[in-house]
DNA sequence: TGAATGTATGAACAAATATTCATATAACAA
DNA sequence: TTGTTATATGAATATTTGTTCATACATTCA
């Protein structure tokens, strides 16, 4: 079983904590409902903090408080519209994470 | 890109807060360090309990207890050979979602 | 300016969860 | 059977994390 193979493996895996940390963290922030919701909202079309709250029941200040996590994991990214701000998806991988999920489920 | 299974998907789960929850919960599985560094060592090969512990250097009680989220989630199986459980991933959907990660962890 | 609206944020609390330690269970060997 | 190795599991603990509440900040409009 500690084949040669293996013992590369098991040195790439080692010296990378800090990768698998990063997919960890990744993950993590598709892992809460709310996020979710939010991030399957936004695949259909931008939205503001208030259409998001009222859309999905949540209120303004969890939704908030959750789009700056996804924001800070550039997961969304967000313009501002006179009094509002306006959120989308940061970028197509999002949709491809979601898809790919929602395949695993789909089964 | 965008089959139609998906968008239906995607519509369905806008109208059911469980299918949110149970894809939360998918991505919630694989985020933590541990778990995915467990999935990813056995997208090279399947592996005993001590195996991984040992490759990892995770107590052997960590790991178990790791796997047995991992197993109630359907991420990986396990057979019996001996006095070892050798455990391996459930489907090519795992690595597809771990692949799916590492792409957006890439750029 | 001041009022109203939209959004962000900090603190506090509750709930979820990962690890450790001790121990139980399972399979094998002598 | 007894001892040994491999794995699983329960309880306890420490962290992490999501929500709520109150309030601050930002922008527009009268």
């Amino acid at each position: 079983m500690e084949n040669e193979n293996v013992s590369k493996i098991k040195d790439a895996i080692l010296r990378n904590n800090e990768l698998f940390d990063a997919l960890a963290d990744l993950y993590k922030v598709f892992g809460d409902g709310t996020r979710v919701r939010i991030l399957c909202a936004l695949t259909q079309s931008e939205m503001n903090v208030s259409e998001i709250s009222a859309f999905l029941d949540i209120t303004q200040s969890a939704v908030s408080h959750q789009l700056r996590v996804l924001k800070t994991s550039s997961l969304v990214k967000a313009r501002r519209k006179g009094k509002t701000m306006i959120y989308s998806l940061a970028d197509e991988h999002v949709r491809a994470i979601i898809d790919c999920g929602m395949e695993h489920i789909a089964e």
